[in-house]
DNA sequence: CGGAAGATTGAAAATCATCAATACTCGTGG
DNA sequence: CCACGAGTATTGATGATTTTCAATCTTCCG
């Protein structure tokens, strides 16, 4: 008993269920069976330094990866040398599904912090997804609301005004984070203005400049890369 | 014998592998036995007329569709009642698969001409998830390239110049009509000039500028929605 | 033919990008 | 501990692109 707890310890987690992200992650709707058969195939406590990358554009998929901490961004360079952000990914977010069907990774995903993460090789998975129809019910599901986020995502880009997206922005981020069970209207901005910018077809000054705006209104704290969002209700009017 | 004919010209098709789109629809990939099982799910010849909706933002999904010929906007109304259009559908893309995990439409889906499409109710549909292992994978395979596109537009979204985000549109439009076999350098846009401005995040008037700056560029022909691609490399160097 | 919706074009105003200068932050080494 | 320097962020001035507003033209359909 002692040595299982021991063991436990030394290796941080066993079992999925033991992860603060139970709630969140992909096993989170899965019977407890098939958690069981899954955790498995987990590859546990990797870590990443910050500006390490998981993924390159192009290379094969080897795995599926889910960040347990820390942050990612998913960027792509283009012909001309210029880099677009994808996106960023949250603890919990399962990454690598988008390039399933084309088995090669479709931008490189580059960690923003120091960040500890879980792997899952794509061939045991799968596997697992042939055998256990929980997991393989998950996977649809998650593949339609990554689907779902991109394509509001799209509707925040469509929208012409530079103040509109970076509200809408803010915004998604805080809902993420509140979805994790993490302070929502205070956090920490793991990326750079122009990370951000590049994400939404911006420049860094315009992005400085709405958060400056922002601040001036009395709707955002602003401190470097610190956020705290005072009026959630007047960005959401901006944002629709 | 004849009699089946008889019946098979009634109903115009019974069997997928009939159809124009057997190439590029969900049973693609599908193994034959499955396809067998599959086509006695969908119900086939149904028509849409121009302007009628096949989905409403908001309402249960009944059921998911393809296209058989025509084409579909799928548009989202913001609270302000402005519309954003996230994207266009053509023949054989499967339309309602992220809205699988909220059991809701996200958005509201319009035929743009007199559209025939087939239907395959929810229901059934993921029943047959079930059951049969190849149509999991095209499932899975459909979801990840649906995603990859949205990337893409993403991408296209991101590129500041409204130049560059109608030229990505155009040949975006193109490839997917070569890969259905039809001319590609050649066609009719089935959408308005303010459908492509509210998909692009432009007004119409820029996106008129636009055309008639690629047609005196001596790039595109330009009569009314009929489209002519005479310099694929051009519009190609600028989208990237 | 006439009317309505769609498309184009022009001129003005607003927004955003670009260029340039300055300030802030953080880690490193003196 | 302070200074330095590189990377990052802010701010200002200018110019280009895009939106907005308005007028005209085209197309299509009853």
């Amino acid at each position: 008993m002692l040595d299982m707890r021991l063991k436990k310890l030394a290796r941080q987690e066993v079992s999925c269920r033991d992860c603060a992200l139970h709630r969140i992650c992909l096993p989170a709707q899965l019977p407890a069976s098939e958690v069981h058969i899954l955790e498995h195939a987990v590859e546990r406590n990797r870590v990443l330094a910050a500006g390490a990358s998981l993924t390159h554009a192009g290379r094969r998929v080897q795995a599926l990866y889910v960040l347990r901490n820390g942050s990612a961004k998913c960027s792509w360079i283009s012909a001309d040398g210029e880099e677009s952000v994808r996106g960023f990914y949250l603890p919990g977010e399962l990454i690598g599904l988008e390039s399933l069907a084309e088995r090669r990774h479709a931008c490189d995903v580059l960690a923003l912090e120091p960040t500890n993460y879980c792997r899952i090789p794509i061939a045991r998975f799968e596997m697992l997804l042939d055998m256990l129809p929980g997991l393989r019910r998950e996977v649809v599901r998650s593949l339609s609301l990554s689907l779902e986020a991109s394509s509001r995502l799209v509707t925040r880009l469509v929208s012409t005004s530079a103040r509109t997206r970076l509200a809408g922005f803010l915004l998604d981020l805080s809902r993420r984070l509140e979805r994790r069970g993490l302070v929502s209207q205070e956090f920490e901005l793991s990326m750079s203005r122009r990370d951000i910018a590049r994400h939404l077809g911006l420049t860094v000054e315009t992005v400085s400049r709405g958060l400056t705006a922002f601040k001036r209104a009395g709707w955002l704290l602003v401190r470097g890369r610190q956020i705290g969002i005072r009026d959630p209700g007047a960005l959401s009017a901006l944002s629709n």
